[in-house]
DNA sequence: GAGATCACGCACG
DNA sequence: CACGTACGTGATCAGA
């Protein structure tokens, strides 16, 4: 949480062995204890460093430089020539390793125990040196060495793997890209929030009364145990799916149970109210910033598996959409005093770069002609002309484009599509047949995936797979999913990274700021004025992020809040 | 019994 | 809840 993070002491290591540390916290709790001398209670003034820290001369190594960047920028110190990351390093060298804590990298890539340091064979971690004043400067400098000896280490396995050029051109600089969104943060409506939570209160209430009445008695309806008990006890529903407690109630199970008992629909409704408050309407207002005034998320470089960030504390990746209450939460997302937002997202990038990867003459051709993805899809399904797709034919084959990105292996389209397994069968067959190069490149993506251990991305991002020669079906067939889906997502995750770069280079000398990215959706504020000249760079920096076999098509909106946005030309 | 951890459910792309 | 996430709630758990 670097926005909250406070600046404490700068570590340098220059050589092995020579290890610093400055102490330039000026808070209270640091004066010396005992009266002894002792020069780990000399505080240096930051103000010595800032030439050093600014200059892209002096080349820094550090660990989760996106920290460094919040911290310092906070101190009003603009962090330059940072010429490697050893977290950054780590992630792209392995994307599914749990922690990229240094202790752990150094002690895998060096052998070596730093103070702090954690083994996994049991007994509680100690309090004592990750916490105490004392083990904290040794500690500290001990990572330090720890960075200037896994730095060489680290650089050639990036070059080993061929991830140097996502290092160096994309990840390493995205980095302070990040940081300064986070320090930017998003301004939110708070009275807006907390008028909605009251009128959630009000409604959940209702609808409590409504369920016990038809339940017959009071029960912790947020308990999916005590909700079991009492749709397939109690009263005698038949249960659809199990889960490895007990019988599912999952918005999935209950809808189609909805339309036959009242009981079931009102359930459902509740778990909306109620996710919707408690996640959003009184989650959010709480992590506004005093300070600014705004809510400042962390924008997680090394958390995905796929190479898409992720967002956390909150998380702003997840703002819902897709219901009308929903949209309340998302209209409390503002742009501040005179300004507006811009909304810029890549139209379909996932089918895009599938049609990329495949070269599939049908795949390619609706994308150069900017058709209607899923409608082209269905016309090559059902062998019509587009006037004739209806509105049905299109879901299903809208569904398909889906499946086909998740890596339909095992078909559970048939459900998904209230069909037969063998009628889902038939459409996948037909699917494959009309678009062999996406057949093709399913077969060939699982069969690099046996033979490497892990898939690539179009930018050479990697993805280990170990579970591919599992010998547990289920666990295999989630691997082979994966190796599918993981060039798709990865790629898109790259060329929106690179994308990104590109923006905030194209944006120096206007008054926009980046706000959030959103996996395919880049959000801004700016003043009015500036909308149109905004839109175009946004166009022109994501949709320039590569050249592809298919343009990369860039939607952009702008408004007042993030839920009523107008198309800008 | 506070706090960690798991299961479940569900918000988004 | 197909692929990828984050997170809130409820349930469960241990050792002195």
């Amino acid at each position: 949480k670097p926005i909250r993070a406070k600046l404490h002491g700068l570590s340098f290591c220059v050589a092995e062995g020579q290890a610093s540390y400055a102490r330039v916290d000026d808070s209270a709790e640091c004066g010396s204890k005992q009266g002894a001398l002792d020069l780990r209670d000399y505080r240096v003034p930051l103000a010595e460093f800032k030439a050093f820290l600014e200059s892209e001369n002096a080349k820094k190594y550090c660990h989760d430089s996106k920290v460094g960047y919040a911290v310092l920028a906070r101190r009003g110190i603009a962090l330059k020539g940072v010429e490697f990351d050893t977290m950054l390093a780590a992630y792209l060298i392995d994307s599914t390793r749990g922690s990229y804590d240094i202790a752990d990298i150094a002690f895998e890539r060096l052998s070596l125990e730093l103070p702090g340091f954690v083994t996994n064979n049991g007994g509680a971690p100690a309090a004592d040196a990750r916490q105490s004043a004392s083990g904290h400067i040794e500690r500290v400098c001990a990572e330090c060495e720890a960075i200037y000896k896994l730095k060489p280490i680290l650089d050639t396995k990036l070059k080993e793997d061929g991830l140097d050029w996502l290092y160096y051109n994309v990840e390493l600089p995205l980095a302070r890209v990040l940081a300064e969104m986070e320090l930017t943060g998003v301004a939110v409506d708070v009275e807006q929030l907390e008028a909605l939570s009251t009128t959630l209160t009000v409604d959940i209430k209702e609808t409590e009364r409504r369920i016990y009445e038809m339940a017959g008695e009071e029960f912790n309806i947020g308990s999916p145990k005590q909700l079991q008990r009492i749709l397939f006890e109690k009263l005698g529903l038949t249960a659809a799916k199990k889960t490895k407690t007990g019988f599912s109630t999952s918005a999935a199970v209950l809808e189609e149970m909805a339309a036959d008992y009242p009981i079931v629909s009102e359930i459902l409704n509740w778990r909306e109210l109620t996710k919707i408050k408690s996640t959003y309407a009184d989650a959010l207002p709480k992590l506004i910033n005093p300070e600014t005034g705004r809510i400042h998320t962390s924008l997680n470089q090394t958390a995905t598996a796929t190479g898409r960030l992720s967002s956390s504390d909150p998380n702003l990746q997840n703002i819902p959409i897709r219901t009308e209450l929903g949209r309340q939460i998302r209209k409390a997302f503002i742009a501040s005093g005179d300004n507006v937002l811009v909304s810029a997202d890549y139209s379909q990038i996932e089918l895009r770069v599938l049609a990329h990867f495949t070269n599939d003459e049908n795949l390619v051709r609706a994308f150069e002609n900017d058709e209607d993805i899923h409608t082209a899809t269905a016309c090559v399904i059902f062998n019509c002309s587009p006037e004739d797709v209806t509105p049905e034919m299109r879901r299903r084959a809208k569904t398909i484009n889906f499946a086909v990105i998740y890596g339909m292996a095992d078909f559970t389209l048939g459900r998904e599509l209230g069909i037969s397994t063998h009628e889902a069968r038939d459409y996948i067959n037909m699917y494959f047949t009309k678009f062999p190069g996406v057949k093709k490149y399913t077969e060939e993506i699982v069969e690099t995936a046996r033979e490497l251990g892990f898939v690539t991305t179009m930018f050479g991002r990697r993805r280990y797979l170990p579970d591919i020669h599992s010998t547990k079906h289920a666990v295999r067939m989630f691997a082979e999913r994966a190796a599918i889906n993981t060039p798709i997502q990865g790629t898109a995750a790259d060329l929106m990274k690179i994308g990104m770069l590109k923006v905030y280079d194209l944006l120096k000398g206007t008054n926009a700021k980046m706000l959030l990215q959103v996996h395919d959706e880049l959000l801004f504020e700016c003043p009015p004025s500036e909308v149109n000249r905004v839109a175009e760079l946004a166009r022109e920096g994501m949709g320039g992020a590569h050249q592809m076999r298919v343009p990369l098509k860039v939607d952009v909106k702008a408004g007042k809040n993030w839920a009523e946005m107008e198309s800008v030309a």
